[in-house]
DNA sequence: TCTGGGGTCCTAGGACCC
DNA sequence: TCTGGGGTCCTAGGACCC
């Protein structure tokens, strides 16, 4: 007989917040948050200041009651969060038999057939990437990836009680953390699903765990059905292992200040086009179309607002940045209108193949030997000297329009001039 | 003045076919 | 008055995640 499937999820505590705190001791008990581009809104917030703001909010807002509580800001430094995430995710897979490594800051284990306390193994795993990293982690594990999902939530929630580890699969806690969990906490179940939920007398995640899933697909989809089975224990979600390549790649970005002219607007989304493509010859596949958008801010009421976009479709599929900038200026120009104040341009790559599965007709045209050879000296040279350093004439070395990031920390593992000096 | 950036999956509905 | 019954493919949009 197989041995019953065990998940584990481990999610590391306030991410971003954490990874400024590894290089910021003096830090080490005052509150932080970290922005998104721009400086925009709140992202991430260590547990010292999740009392005074909310995800999400607007930082122009409660700038005055950070500074009044002696709350840090930092702009986020996504090339070190990247890179901490590398070495979190490097500790823990010594650790178990497969990782699923499902975004930068958490990981599913399976844990099925490991021997032994598997709590214990959870401390373990806390321990070790405190030590070698020193970014605090929580641990769930249970029957299934939904379940671990909210054994990992409790684990937070109660952090006292748990010391970061819960396991689900002990029955007194099990059904203790479904009747104490809102139907709202449960992975994939998001705010309008709530309100639905709610009004069928669904309220924690035990309920929904005791629903009928035939209704459940009925009045939902399979998507809610599936969470619900999971919530009860049976398995519906595997360890994905391999991330297959993406099926749609987009680079979109708020400007650093409002733009009227189509002049920097076409360098921008030149330089969104570069950032797409080359994501996109990273996991070797060519695209068939592109949808290019710009729009106004979308918040303010007295300013006007107008939001476009456009498919276009590409002679072949192709990585080429050079026949891609071309065909996106030219769909920006179509759509471009005087008048008002944009705010965010947006490239989107579809229709995505795989280089070596994609077989040309004989007689169309296809992206050439040539073309190929060119985007990998770009490539190249990108990779060893820095990106940017080799790129098309449409996109600027310094741009008016680029974002501000004004409370940002030094690349501290990832520029050599970041690095830490120590002294004798 | 100032409100992020990336993804996935599912469903409904229209167009079209026999 | 009454107006077939399926099937496929595509797209837009909704909902969710971190």
């Amino acid at each position: 007989m197989n041995p019953q499937p065990v998940y584990a999820l481990i999610d590391c505590n306030s991410f971003y917040a954490s990874c400024e705190r590894v290089f910021r001791p003096d830090l080490l008990r005052t509150p932080i948050v970290v922005l998104s581009n721009n400086d925009g809104c709140i992202i991430a917030r260590s547990a010292e200041a999740k009392q005074w703001v909310k995800m999400g909010q607007p930082y122009y807002q409660v700038k005055d009651l950070l500074r009044r509580h002696g709350v840090v800001a930092f702009s986020s430094n996504y090339a070190l969060y990247g890179d901490m995430s590398q070495r979190v995710m490097a500790v823990i897979e010594g650790m178990v038999p497969a990782l699923e490594v499902y975004s930068i800051d958490e990981a599913f284990a399976d844990l099925t057939g490991v021997p032994g306390d598997l709590d214990y193994l959870g401390r373990c795993i806390r321990e070790r990437v405190l030590k070698h990293t020193g970014i605090p982690v929580g641990v769930g594990i249970a029957g299934t990836k939904t379940l671990a999902k909210l054994a990992n939530h409790a684990a937070k929630r109660w952090a006292v009680h748990s010391g970061g580890v819960v396991d689900l699969r002990i029955a007194s806690q099990g059904e203790w953390v479904l009747k104490k969990c809102d139907v709202s906490e449960v992975w994939g179940i998001g705010k309008r699903l709530t309100a639905h939920l709610q009004g069928m007398g669904i309220r924690s995640a035990w309920d929904l765990s005791r629903a009928d899933p035939g209704l459940l697909r009925k009045t939902f989809s399979v998507v809610v059905e599936k969470t619900a089975r999971e919530l009860a224990g049976t398995p519906c979600l595997q360890l994905q292992d391999i991330d297959p390549p993406r099926q749609e790649i987009c680079c979109s970005r708020m400007f650093g200040k409002r733009l009227t002219e189509l002049a920097p607007i076409k360098e921008a989304v030149a330089t969104y086009v570069m950032r797409a493509s080359e994501k996109l010859r990273i996991q070797r596949s060519l695209a068939s179309k592109m949808r290019v958008s710009i729009r106004t801010g979308m918040f303010n009421p007295d300013e006007a607002k107008y939001a476009n976009g456009v498919v276009v479709q590409l002679p072949y599929p192709t990585d080429d940045v050079r026949l891609l900038t071309r065909m996106a200026l030219e769909a920006v120009g179509r759509i471009y209108r005087q008048g008002f104040r944009y705010s965010k341009a947006e490239v989107l790559l579809l229709e995505l193949c795989q280089r070596g599965q994609f077989t040309g007709d004989l007689f169309a045209p296809s992206q050439t030997v040539q073309a190929e050879r060119v985007m990998g000296v770009i490539d190249g040279v990108n990779a060893r000297w820095g990106r940017g350093t080799l790129r098309s004439a449409a996109v600027p070395a310094a741009a008016e329009w680029a974002m501000r990031r004004e409370l940002m920390s030094a690349g501290f593992t990832t520029q050599m001039a970041g690095l830490w000096r120590v002294n004798r």
